[in-house]
RNA sequence: CGGGAUGUAGCGCAGUUGGUAGCGCAUCUGGUUUGGGACCAGAGGGUCGCACGUUCGAGUCGUGUCAUCCCGACCA
């Protein structure tokens, strides 16, 4: 009870009651490596959900997966200078391959003779390696496109850690893809991006705002980002997936050319994008409540939980046995079904526990429905309870599992449109920032302005937003105007917010 | 790497002017319970982050050190 009251303190701080969310409700916990993240089963089986469906999507689309190496030399990574500019502040790197034991036999040290020649660096991406592999594998124009994605972990040694949001480790995956034509490359980063935003929200029931990323923003070799950006109940925003359009720049540093149809040699153009356990951070923050996670029911590991009450082991046969058939069909319909007849635990537990851990729906059957031939049904959205008959239950939680999957986009759009404003002066600008949510205003384009506005306000620039009918009418609009700072023009109102 | 805080049982914490370790939850045993986080009785579990120092005596005082968390800078 104590350990549940903890949570509903969310207002007093956001980021520990999210912390204390992602441990109680058993997703993971700290390791005893720094900055990095214990993923626990449950919170492992929801990544499967994603990845499951993610590399449907990448099939879907001509996608292949492979695997390359964790290491990289450390002269790959200087190959193109914008990318090791980007990366070089937060790499681990491996300069030994061997331990001995110390004489006295208290311990190990790392072996002075097993110095490596070059250092190691461990992925932070893959881009380096994976692109030295592509010169062997690319010659001609008949080699072309190669589209593959890897599913994989990277380190990167960030300062400052939160768990699923931003941890040392964590698990993605990287498209990389080589293209004959720039247009093929451009149509491919925003075709991934279509597929992030999709997936955010169709099976996340996340709403996303799909646009392209500013200079300063972008990633580190890219000549565009594309990104996906989400709305966290505390006014936050988040970059939940990013597709890069590289140009030629990784061809070009590694070397990698093919002769087209005329026996002309150029460098190919290339794509990279990704999106990682992040995913599982936005899922948290966006729909949990103070019960705890509230999961959509296509990403939910257990869908629908079945809690028997009974008095004796008579009760509970009976119980049993007219559950039994039950079970069988929701799993015949493709749901995953929990039951939950464990002696070791009271009803009550098993509510709040289910609760906590984000079951969508919950069904209980004690004597009372045994005798009226009903089942009490419970929907973890809204918390709502109704008796409903045994007959043809099986149709009424499909169709209830819908519905849930439907009402938490719904409602998290609802508030995520709430969160846009559109702000034409400085000084309203300051002051709505403090509020948290979108903002949709007037820049000049230069990077001095961005930064001066970054540094006063901790706004950044989210992204240039895309067309989209769904968007709300600020966001879609792209009259010019003057920049609310410096006064100088402004092609049209870009979106601002602090993110995490 | 700067600012702030905290390190005592698995978790959350208390510990008085320095006197030899305590509470709640969890765990284990037995019993009664079971429609919203059960109750009673009993039991187990600790180099008080680490090191050095002051003292007859340190969880408590001093110095150093390490770690974690929060707020920044950095980032998916």
């Amino acid at each position: 009870m104590a350990e549940l009251k903890q949570l509903t303190k969310r207002s007093e701080n956001y980021s520990q009651w999210y912390n204390d969310l992602v441990v109680k409700a058993d997703l993971a916990e700290q390791s005893a490596v720094r900055g990095c993240m214990v993923i626990k089963p449950y919170g492992y089986a929801i990544w499967e959900k994603i990845q499951r469906q993610l590399d449907d999507m990448f099939k879907a689309t001509g996608h292949e997966n492979a695997y390359f190496p964790l290491l990289i030399p450390k002269s790959f990574l200087s190959r193109e200078a914008e990318h090791v500019e980007g990366f070089a502040k937060e790499c681990a790197v491996v300069t030994h391959y061997r331990l001995k034991t110390n004489e006295d036999k208290t311990g190990v040290t790392v072996d002075p003779a097993a110095k490596l020649e070059e250092e190691l660096i461990i992925r932070p991406t893959s881009e380096t390696i994976i692109w030295n592999t592509y010169k062997n594998w690319i010659h001609s124009y008949r080699d072309l496109p190669i589209l593959v994605n890897q599913w994989a972990n990277v380190m990167r040694w960030e300062m400052r850690t939160r768990p699923f949001l931003r941890t040392s480790e964590f698990l993605w995956q990287e498209g990389h893809t080589a293209h004959a034509t720039r247009q093929e490359a451009e149509e491919e980063a925003q075709r991934m991006l279509h597929v992030y935003a999709d997936f955010a929200e169709n099976y996340m029931a996340v709403p996303v705002i799909k646009g392209v990323k500013s200079a300063t923003e972008r990633f580190a070799g890219a000549l565009d980002t594309y990104t996906i950006e989400a709305m966290m109940q505390d006014g936050k925003a988040l970059q939940s997936g990013t597709s890069h359009f590289l140009g030629q720049n990784f061809a070009k540093a590694f070397d990698v050319q093919f002769t087209d149809k005329d026996g002309k040699n150029d460098y190919v153009w290339a794509t990279s994008w990704g999106v990682s356990t992040r995913l599982m951070g936005a899922l948290i923050m966006v729909h949990s409540d103070d019960n705890g996670l509230v999961l959509p029911p296509k990403l939910a590991p257990i869908q629908v939980v079945i809690v028997p009450i009974y008095k004796n082991e008579e009760q509970l046969s009976a119980i049993d046995a007219r559950v039994a058939p039950i079970i069988e069909k929701l799993r015949n319909m493709g749901i995953s079904v929990k039951y939950d007849n464990a002696d070791n635990k009271r009803p009550g537990f098993k509510f709040a526990d289910y609760e906590l851990r984000g079951v969508p729906v919950r069904l209980v059957l004690g004597a009372r429905d045994l005798e009226n031939g009903t089942m009490e049904v419970m929907r973890r959205d809204t918390l709502e309870k109704e008796t409903v008959a045994i007959e043809g239950i099986e149709d009424y939680v499909r169709q209830l599992l819908d519905d849930i999957q439907k009402n938490i986009f719904q409602k998290a759009l609802t508030q995520r449109n709430g969160w846009c404003k559109t702000v034409d002066t400085w000084e309203e600008f300051k002051v709505e920032i403090e509020k948290g949510g979108f903002i949709l205003a007037h820049w000049d384009g230069t990077p001095e302005t961005e930064e001066r506005i970054k540094d006063e306000t901790k706004a950044t620039i989210r992204c240039v937003p895309f067309d989209d009918d769904n968007y709300p009418a600020c966001v879609m609009d792209k009259e010019p105007g003057v920049d609310m700072l410096t006064g100088k023009p402004s092609a049209r109102r870009v979106l601002f917010a602090r993110s995490y």
